[in-house]
DNA sequence: CGGAATCCTTTTCGATACTG
DNA sequence: CAGTATCGAAAAGGATTCCG
């Protein structure tokens, strides 16, 4: 990033970044994040619908990324009940729905190539 | 991705994916690709601009992500002369400007919070 | 129900050195 | 000038089992 004639960079929570892309993608980057807010955009969901509603991640993955999201304050986890059988729900913060339009944007490109150049098969397995 | 009950997905160049944020991600996805695609959504770079625009990537990353958005038909590659000191040219194919509003959308994110939540530091020494 | 723990494999990343 | 080659470290991802 240069800024007249000087190299600047953005400093945010201890991390230099050269370019605001990266700031972005160090949000939603990685194979899931984007994924399991884009599924969060549309309302609470809790655990175990989130596995069915992308079948390909392991529980152990869904966990880290829920955890990562929670971190960085994107989304929110409540739990209801302390006994076994309980219940947690996630959801977008108001600081995770300022994502919105950029979701929007990145799924409506892979919509219409999806819908141009690919094929809908039924997976109807799962 | 759920149609009238039924579990579908797409198919695109032999992979499935069951939502459209996947197919976008598996093209701008990983730590350096969107801001490749960022540099060169406003002109065309050669290989060392392309570097000192983005000081952190190795000379091997920068050329591992060029081959792959130019696998991927995003950029194109143009070699003027053939010996040595010679000139490479990328620049975004119509099928990679397409992503120009996806990519404005992530970047916009990136700035407001750079410009809400951090601070602009000087890497002069670059 | 909603994970955590463990172990393992795969992929990515980075530093350095070298070349047509 | 524009990369490759090589190597090793680190991170990401996956399968399975177990637990409050």
């Amino acid at each position: 990033m240069i800024i007249k004639g000087k190299n600047v960079a953005y400093k945010l929570e201890g991390k230099i970044y050269h370019c605001a892309m990266d700031i972005t993608m160090d949000y939603i980057g990685g194979k899931w994040k984007s994924v399991v807010l884009w599924y969060l955009k549309n309302g609470t969901h809790r655990f175990a619908e989130l596995k069915k509603l992308i079948p390909d991640i392991t529980e152990k993955m869904l966990s880290i990324q829920l955890r990562a999201l929670e971190e960085d304050g994107l989304i929110v986890r409540k739990v209801y009940g302390r006994k076994p059988p309980m219940r947690v729900e996630y959801s977008l913060t108001e600081f995770g729905a300022t994502l919105i339009p950029a979701l929007n944007a990145i799924a409506k490109w892979g919509r219409g190539l999806g819908d141009s150049e690919g094929e809908l098969v039924d997976v109807g397995e799962f």
